[in-house]
DNA sequence: ATACTGACTAAAATACGGATTTAGTCAATA
DNA sequence: TATTGACTAAATCCGTATTTTAGTCAGTAT
């Protein structure tokens, strides 16, 4: 019955449960059942609620990292790379429930105990762009002066649509608007032909 | 006394009230004593609370909409008229303090009453939009397949950066990053030379 | 030492009743 | 038509009692 990690038993069971009924509508007790478990043993293998759920995010937004590492990996022209990057970006987190939950984190008090998660995943994808805009200048697809900038603007856009998009349920709704803007994004930066 | 119109006085009046203490925190006779009657007036001129923070908020809009539409006449080119909506709009809007109140409208059920005036300005604005973009269109500054699509887009993307930039008071912070995406839409848009 | 239990505690969330505030009404008045 | 101010009903606030739940820990088993 050990045989099979313990820790990873919660963290699969709490990512049932929180995925389901969220942070606060899921209690530990709960979670300790469903594997059949004390509740104290949680403790034993979390600090505590908080952690636990940082645990649970962390591996939502890494299978997320994982399809965008791979498609900034890809030998396509830069200016594809960024436009599909975009494109899977807001589909795959579209289907990150416990992710959405925390976008609330920003703009009230809550949630601020997943503040790192969510600034290890913001650091992770400025460094995505900046990799994407760097070969696009090297092969001289991508026109831009400051990377950086550049970077914060996109950042800025596809952060921006997050809450309607996902707070409001407007994914589908908005899906060619998204594509569309993709494209527009990505021709702005398009290499000029003089 | 009364030849200064009461209706009028006491939009003033609310509009000070709701400006500095936001609709919760305001009372009718807060507005009431203010202008030195008897709360039962306010009901002669308005409904209830609710129809008065209408009105105001539809004045605070409509300084907007003036602003707006002068730019949107200027007969600049028509790449500068979209920029300088852009910024204006976001300038503006950022210090319409009740506006702001109302962003909560989208993401939460709150403030549903306000949904006429805030569908009013969604629509002016798109108006808008279409009218730079069309002239632009007509002149050969601008390049698009379909007007009301890039409208979607545009809307979306200032509408997204709203809460940001208004709820968390990120907007001096963000006033570069705002120019440059300004510049980066506006780019895109161009029509090439091929 | 490692993995786990389950009773225990303290803190947070919830429920509730009573007091207070406030939105909205209306008959009277000028 | 414009305004008053007392009145009502609804909502909010507030303290408190109750319940739920996060987190602890001494003890058990392996």
């Amino acid at each position: 019955m050990s045989e099979i990690n313990v820790k990873s038993l919660i963290v699969e069971s709490a990512t049932k449960y929180f995925s389901k009924f969220g942070f606060h509508k899921t209690t530990m007790d709960d979670i300790a059942k469903h594997i059949h478990k004390a509740k104290g043993v949680l403790y034993y293998y979390f600090k505590g609620k908080e952690e636990l759920f940082n645990e649970v995010l962390k591996q939502e937004l890494n299978t997320v990292k994982i399809a965008l590492k791979e498609i900034v990996a890809s030998d396509k022209d830069s200016l594809i790379t960024l436009k599909e990057y975009m494109l899977t970006r807001l589909k795959l987190l579209n289907t990150a429930v416990n992710y959405h939950e925390t976008l609330e984190a920003d703009f009230f008090g809550k949630y601020l105990f997943v503040k790192d998660v969510r600034e290890d995943f913001e650091e992770f994808e400025r460094k995505q762009l900046t990799i994407i805009l760097e070969k696009g200048k090297k092969e001289g697809f991508i026109d831009v002066k400051n990377i950086n900038s550049t970077v914060n603007i996109i950042m800025m856009v596809v952060n921006g649509i997050e809450i309607p998009l996902f707070l409001q349920n407007k994914y589908k709704e908005y899906e060619n608007t998204i594509d569309e803007l993709s494209s527009m994004i990505v021709n702005s930066l398009r290499t000029q032909k003089k």
